[in-house]
DNA sequence: GAGTGGTCTAGACCACCTG
DNA sequence: AGGTGGTCTAGACCACTCA
């Protein structure tokens, strides 16, 4: 097990993550202490204590103190996703973006994204519907809600040339955000709008963004089903990309 | 600028996020060099790296050699995703898990799956399809194909009573993966397995496994739209999570 | 109480890239 | 050519938690 010459974290990672594989530890195995581990490899514990901490991270090792680091049971099905930026999305494509507003309210909250955003009585939101097409085709549908208690400067945004999205990204970078993923039929308003026949599915993208406990804003967006696809990266629980 | 007491890695991220989100680092500026950053807070240029580092794992920032460190221009919308188990799945929402074949056949793969995997002529491979409920509702609908000259044992497996998801976990863990979603419409088939109407949307999972350059399996799960939701963990571009 | 991981330090060398 | 990030070391203290 002595090793000689280079031992960098990434050697340490894909040799425990070998050993693992060829299930020389198998899962929910007890594997050695960083300091027992230093001198195996003949490196630093800080070496060992990062290339642990990565794989720990990565969902491979569950390390606790006192109690040791084991080979996590259930492997890791985490993927990391990249939420495209609509327009960069579709330019990146070669297509043309196009922004069109289809209408913008201020009004209090109704009841129920009061719920969705845990806004208090009479907050006042402003509500913004609005269409993304690639070269003048339908390409998402984007239904959204920004909480003008958070956000004030909306108010002075006509939203007409300038999606809500892109001026979020703008002025209020670093939130919170959720996302939920579904499928959905299209309404006949929604297929109306997106040029498409109703009922054909959609893929649903639910965002909440917030910052420090208040919610910013709360959009669904939707996409023609045949014409949208998200990809994780190609994620690894083996190799490099840990 | 300068610190007093204990300064920690996880401190210097979240006052750097803050300098971000208040605008004192607006997008594109540079920031300060390690060494002169760890001057200033009064501490380890490791420990102002730790903190870069992750910021910069986390989209926040971009390093470069040389170059030096920047705000990134387009905020994070990076979002880790856990893909369920499907049987820790339905168990976890307190409903009881069946697993139903619905059919297996060894073969020699077609053109199109020789594509998506990446198989030379020839090669074998096991197609299995199944269902799996959730107290008796279909909840999934899994197309699965499996690469014989990877995963030869899949031979002796009948997939009567353990699903191959819960085998290959057992069986191959740690591989690379890749995860395409999106929507579809039911086919008159689907909709008969999943006991749903014909045209209903679907929430439609593809996953590719491979290992070392060989794929090992490539499946694809369809979930009734209105039954499913991927919800990614509460990611952040702030604070604690990062 | 003692062993494990979590973190910090001060110093060092190197690879890379830009000016 | 030189400055920046990337990494490693050897040592240290602490916090947590299990026996």
């Amino acid at each position: 097990m002595k090793r000689r010459g280079i031992v960098s974290f990434q050697t340490i990672k894909t040799d425990i993550l070998q050993r693992i594989k060829l299930r020389d530890w198998p899962p929910g195995t007890m594997i050695p202490g960083e300091e027992t581990l230093a001198r195996d490899y003949g490196c630093s514990r800080n070496t060992v204590n990062r290339a642990l901490r990565e794989l720990a991270q990565a969902g491979v090792i569950e390390r606790r103190r006192r109690a040791g680091t084991r080979v996590a049971v259930t492997p890791p099905l985490a993927a990391q996703i990249h939420i495209p930026v609509i327009r960069e999305e579709i330019e990146q494509k070669g297509a043309t973006y196009r922004y069109a507003l289809l209408d913008r309210e201020e009004l209090i909250a109704p009841a129920m994204m009061r719920g969705k955003m845990a806004l208090p009585e009479n907050a006042e939101v402003l509500h913004v519907r609005c269409l993304h097409y690639a070269d003048e085709t339908p390409y998402q549908f984007e239904d959204r809600w920004i909480n003008l208690g958070e956000a004030p400067d909306a108010r002075d945004q006509t939203f007409e040339t300038v999606g809500p999205n892109e001026w979020l990204v703008e002025t209020k970078p670093l939130a919170y955000a959720e996302h939920i993923f579904s499928a959905a039929n299209a309404t006949p308003q929604l297929a109306a709008w997106l040029e498409i026949e109703p009922n054909d599915a959609l893929f649903v993208v639910e965002r909440r963004t917030w910052s420090e406990e208040n919610t910013i804003t709360a959009v669904k967006l939707f996409h023609p089903g045949f014409a949208f696809r998200l990809v994780s990266r190609a994620i690894s629980n083996s190799g490099e990309d840990l």
